[in-house]
DNA sequence: ACCTGAACACCGTTCAAGT
DNA sequence: ACCTGAACACCGTTCAAGT
């Protein structure tokens, strides 16, 4: 790729000096784009064009940089989905739009299938126990906000969770065994939970 | 197959000669314990006192050496377990023998999860599909063999199929989520999939 | 402080040469 | 037929040297 130097004219927006965040949403777009293993930090360090020597004064190795995406994303993808979801008073309605946004998520967060794909790496595992029990325990506020127990609350928004992620896994492993077309499936998803939670 | 005389001597070494079997079983043990990224080629010739050059006289490369591997397993953990699981002749014991030999597959079967997890690797991606469908359709058969329409019986085991990948990831992901202990958990996955399987 | 460029180790792949 | 050993490319990591 690289012609003659040239190193002060840039091609596009590649700027002078990068930052760690820079490094961190560059490998994060990488684990979007192809997994874990596509956070190598040669192509990286050409997509963003520097060298590879300069990645190493923003991190100690390529671990780091995995771990720095992967807050990037767990504050993207948890953090944010659930203050966007405390904007809706209803409750029930807040519930809804919880389950439609993990659907959809389905085009929109190309990271997820991809981490929970990447079970076995250490840094990877430690940000899903995270954000696993962080989505769990909100949900089971909002069913005790409904006005379930405690221990209800908590053991359905485990169960609707476990439907969650089986039904991601699915959606990924044979599509072709689910039914067809986003509606159906939103149905299909919308039986299976509600199917779990026969006091909602 | 059909092994032609070996002439080796015994010797700290392996043998002198290795199938291409041999390789296929030496990287699903490596898949077991590493995950897909273990399937390295210098690593398993070493382990099989071979050189690298040699793997290439077996193999056209490093991915066909991942699908021989994800050959043998399809094989042992899906059509070796059905053909077990045909021996049990009352339908209901045979669907509760499969459900436990599932639950107990989390220890015995390392591979699986690092599978599920190796989603997005193209030659990972056509065996999980090919399993996954192979083990609905069978379920959905003992189902039919129980007396339920093809219909019914096929989304019971679709929803079935669902709630167990979503445990085997929690398991993994978050397991002090889940209910401690043996038997606690498979209280947990038969109260699920009961109460996703109202007819049964 | 931030970056380059060369260096080295490791693994995938090829290949000429051995038995 | 089956294997070795050297070779090369690619990526992770280090480091001395540049601005």
């Amino acid at each position: 790729m690289g012609s003659a130097s040239t190193p002060q004219q840039a091609g596009a927006r590649r700027r002078r000096r990068l930052s760690a965040d820079d490094w961190a949403r560059a490998a994060l777009a990488a684990i979007g784009e192809g997994g874990v293993a596509a956070v190598a930090v040669e192509p990286i360090a050409a997509r963003l064009g520097a060298t590879k020597g300069s990645f190493y004064w923003h991190f100690r190795d390529r671990r780091a940089l995995l771990e720095a995406a992967l807050r990037c994303w767990e504050r993207e993808q948890t953090e944010a989905v659930i203050d966007a979801m405390e904007a809706e008073p209803d409750l029930v309605r807040r519930l809804r739009r919880l389950f439609a946004s993990a659907i959809e998520g389905e085009r929109r967060d190309p990271a997820e299938l991809t981490l929970l794909a990447a079970a076995g790496d250490p840094a990877v595992d430690a940000v899903m126990r995270r954000v696993t029990d962080r989505r769990i325990s909100y949900m089971a506020r909002v069913f005790e906000d409904l006005g379930l127990p405690p221990a209800t609350a908590r053991s359905h928004a485990l169960i609707a969770y476990n439907a969650y992620l089986g039904y991601l896994q699915l959606a990924h492993a044979a599509p072709e065994v689910l039914p067809r077309g986003q509606a159906a499936r939103r149905r299909y998803l919308g039986d299976l939970v509600t199917a779990l939670l026969p006091a909602s």
